[in-house]
DNA sequence: TTCATTTGATGAACGCTGTTCAGGAGATAA
DNA sequence: TTATCTCCTGAACAGCGTTCATCAAATGAA
């Protein structure tokens, strides 16, 4: 008997158990991505479980071998986000610029994720903003804004900017960020160029709010 | 027969008549207070017509009676609160002040109204925005935008204002406005003082956009 | 190969929802 | 008193989220 070898059959074993733990992932990442293209196309109303069911291709018990219920289909989805989002804000700021350079990339990468995953957002900021309240689980969320307010206070200690409340100013900017997103993903009456418009001007008067935080 | 003259029986029928409207109005009033109620305290997931009735203190299908449906009853509530907001904007404006300073006042008309009427705001602007998308109804909701746009058109007109994009820059400044109240009204982590900071913290920066804005 | 066990998926069922509608009770008109 | 009209009800239907007994197939052991 050779000494600590697995046997052949004991590989097999290890080889199937990978295997069908692998599809069960499939499955699972393919009921979410049919959950974030319903979502995105129903919204907070038409969205069901049932559709969801219908767009993977499995009957409705389903789902539940595989998330818990639908507000935590929907959290995951709001999860999938808030990690995609804390990324893009982290490469943002991590470009060897000067801080209010950082503050203006980052406000680039957050109208840059608003637009690109408007489901994500959605779900993370606009539908289901009870998720992020009073709840363990708001750890990504909470990062997110931390990132936002360590750019703030770096412009502080550089000098750049005017020693402002570091949380007050975080959240207005985060505010007027939010706002424009929301606004360019919630209201489909805006054509094309009017949405574009208020982003371009949005990042004007971004640039006019950093101007003024500025020293002296 | 005195010529043209109502008899008793024509003037009692006439006041029954009026009266019976009366009732009839207020019922209604009632159903839209009751929803107004439960939409706040449940949110658009929870709200519901049964329990808009029992709050209300009839069946579900009375509802139907001063109601077309559920997307009728809120978007009832939500041109309840244009209306209001309308008034509220137009007050702000129509001080005798100089443009800028009305702008001021209407940006704390606005976010007053969001704080004093988080329901009809939730309706008019988050949850139910496809309410004004592409509907005859919209009338007053384009009418307190372009109050908006009409005073910033007065500080171009008036040349306090540089000669920028009015749409865009009233949009901007929507937006900026809108993200606040939205964050203050949905964001329920937040505590009152955190809440109060950041809003305080948007009004003076309003205040710098404004000087940004001004005539170099 | 054969057979018991485990796994993944199903479809029926429950109570909830929005919505419709035949029917009934009470006020109104004759 | 009687007939009409007005307002409201409660039952019904389909669709929702959710649970669970059941079943077919894959697995592991003999």
């Amino acid at each position: 008997m050779t000494k600590d070898e697995p046997t052949r059959e004991e590989r097999i074993r290890r080889k199937s158990r990978k295997r069908r733990e692998d599809e069960k992932q499939e499955v699972r990442q393919a009921i979410l991505s049919a959950a974030t293209a319903l979502f995105l196309k129903l919204g907070t109303e038409g969205f069901s479980l049932r559709g969801v069911a219908e767009e993977a291709g499995y009957s409705p018990g389903t789902i539940y071998l595989y998330f818990e219920n639908k507000d935590d289909l929907l959290y995951t989805v709001a999860d999938e986000g808030f990690q995609r989002f804390l990324i893009m804000l982290h490469d943002a700021a991590s470009d060897n610029l000067e801080p209010i350079d950082q503050l203006r990339q980052m406000a680039n990468a957050y109208v840059s994720f608003g637009l690109d995953y408007p489901a994500h957002y959605r779900v993370m900021f606009i539908d289901r903003t009870d998720f992020i309240a009073s709840d363990e689980r708001a750890q990504d969320w909470q990062a997110t804004l931390q990132a936002l307010r360590d750019t703030v206070q770096k412009a502080i200690d550089s000098g750049d900017f005017q020693p402002v409340d570091v949380a007050a100013t975080s959240d207005a900017l985060w505010a007027f960020l939010h706002g424009a997103v929301s606004l360019a993903i919630t209201m489909q009456s805006f054509d094309a160029e009017r949405r574009a418009s208020m982003l371009s001007m949005t990042h004007q008067l971004i640039d006019t709010l950093v101007d003024g935080l500025r020293k002296g």
